[in-house]
DNA sequence: ACCGTCAGTGGGAGCGCTCCCACTTGCGAA
DNA sequence: TTCGCAAGTGGGAGCGCTCCCACTGACGGT
């Protein structure tokens, strides 16, 4: 047995040992060629290529990674509670930007919903294991532990998001601020004097983020800081719809409202309508995300984009460069975002 | 250096010898009882699970699947040009379904969009190698190679929906007629007495049943067949909109429609605002998908909802049989549909 | 007392790779 | 000519498991 080298693998497809017999080469030739050492010839390489093409030799995943040490695989963690995310056009751009890079590398997605914190701890444990190479984050709240666990155990990791103003986890997140920004600006522009702003869950920090730039921006306007036109939401349609109700009876003369989300401003709009008042006619309204909720409501909402393809992107490729052991350049990147005009504002 | 055993793995991390060492029995024992097999006797069992939590032991992944020749691993397939269904409630709640089940059995869920057709027979190929024990399909399309490629190679698979009425390769499906059938009936019930249909992609099955349905049941009804009363669309919005237009046109009198998908509703709602037409008033509407935009509509879309994440258990389910060597009870599954009313009907 | 049976167990072999050390060349310098 | 060295190469060892065969010992039947 030990002599009939050179056979097939358990399942009848072509081994390394194959491909190197075939090319009349040794391994450890072949294993060069596959992973692009420098220290090999152009004949040989050739040759070897050659082999590979004709036997259509795949190489075998799990052998490279208990042989290598490595798992090529990177875990895409998305908390359960979160799965709603998932059915946003910014969840789907992400992953279509992270599929994108990793195809690159050659390295597999895999897809992990963790339902509860203890869940969470399990993941760490599991990803310490040498099972995957590195972890990329999704919603990542406060309290989670899942980061510093990460972080102990060495296993890169890169999330999408901020938890605080001073993130020292690698992030990748979108400029919040400067969306905000603009969306107030533009408000200001279309002739707004009384800009309202209906705020997300206050221990979020884009949430944080987005107030800010409304404050910022309507500062740098030299308008009046009135907390009378602050309201507060949770992200969530019933909480605009509150907080929309709320703010018509503090301040019933307001022309614009910037909301901390489409689907507050979704259930501001609905609030809007039954207190009688046209939008964009007599209020303008502005959303954040750009999901799909913003191009379907009637009017069109004028929302806050981010680059979320890229911001898939942009965190593969931190995670790729953490994983070859390069030297973060920098803690986290923020990339701007765009404001898209629509017919609510 | 062969004299040292029991040592913990490169990673630092324990190995399974070192659990057996721990336990004082054999490697082979433990192994059993980490697959829980029957062999092995009540008090070895309970010892090598103290040495397992001890240890903080946790199976290395790629090691089992060489040596098990099995990757404990099913990818989920999805055709890139199709992401946008990523950001739908129904793609969300399938994968939420896959996940809860293949967490069960402990099998990891690898994430793959395909871009082109090249790069679905390149999958093939890859799955064929042992990559993966299974693969979930889902959006396929009648011309799509990929199914008869991985029965080709023995490959189990399941997809999601049909490419006809008597689709061979193992599927889970709504069901498409009867949902078509429950909308149009409460369209009736309602008291509509011109009920048009705006279809989806001539191409596509499930288009085919939602019309198959719709004419079921004015048939059932015994209502004379209009074929000016259907017009077809595409799925997308502005089919929708170039199709209601075309039916304003045609049946100035029609008093309800019934959408194939709710992007579609909206594109006929749009129509049906610029033709002076209220909904629900003058015209009902009824969409299909119960997606995101169907709640946030003016007014809210009822719509047909799938039981979606359901459907991703099922898939999965069969998956598992199918890989477990089981016998395939019935190529396929169809899953009841059910109506979700809103104000638009 | 003998045997067969079988639940329970230990450990060798080997999965398909990568790593790395030892080796062979070819070639310019001494 | 001899040596040194770098480029290129072959293949042993070993990654952490599972598989499976061989073995032990308790037990019941004869």
């Amino acid at each position: 047995m030990a002599v009939a080298r050179q056979r097939a693998g358990r399942d009848g497809r072509p081994t390394l040992e194959q491909v190197a017999a075939r090319a009349g080469v040794g391994r450890g030739t072949v294993s060069r060629v596959i992973n692009g050492s420098p220290r090999v010839s152009e004949r040989t390489r050739v040759a070897v290529e050659a082999a590979i093409a004709d036997l259509g030799y795949v190489p075998h995943r799990a052998a490279r990674a208990l042989a290598g040490n490595r798992a090529d695989a990177v875990a895409l963690v998305v908390p359960e509670p979160e799965t709603r995310l998932f059915a946003e056009p910014y969840f789907a751009a992400i992953i279509r930007g992270i599929s994108v890079e990793l195809a690159e590398a050659d390295i597999q997605l895999l897809l992990t919903l963790s339902r509860t914190a203890s869940e969470r701890e399990r993941f760490a444990q599991y990803a310490a294991g040498n099972r995957v190479d590195g972890v990329l984050l999704v919603s990542v709240h406060g309290e989670d532990p899942l980061p510093e666990l990460l972080a102990e155990n060495g296993i890169p990791a890169v999330m999408n998001g901020r938890r605080s103003a001073h993130e020292t986890f690698p992030h990748v997140d979108g400029d919040n601020v400067g969306g905000s920004r603009a969306a107030v600006r533009h408000l200001l522009e279309r002739g707004a004097t009384s800009v309202a702003t209906i705020t997300g869950s206050r221990d979020m920090y884009a949430a944080q983020c987005r107030l800010d730039g409304y404050r910022e921006e309507l500062d740098a306007a030299g308008l009046a800081d009135d907390e009378g036109l602050v309201a507060h939401g949770d992200f969530s349609e019933e909480g605009g719809y509150r907080a929309m109700c709320e703010l018509l009876g503090r301040r019933p003369a307001l022309d614009a409202v910037f909301c901390a989300s489409d689907l507050t401003a979704a259930g501001a709009r609905r609030a809007l309508r039954e207190a009688g008042r046209d939008v964009p006619g007599d209020v303008a309204l502005v959303g954040f995300d750009d999901s799909a909720i913003a191009r379907h409501m009637d009017p069109p909402l004028t929302s806050v984009r981010q680059p979320t393809e890229e911001m898939g992107r942009a965190m593969t490729r931190a995670l790729l460069a953490e994983i070859a052991g390069e030297a973060p350049t920098s803690p986290g990147l923020i990339l701007p975002t765009e404001l898209v005009r629509r017919a609510s504002s």
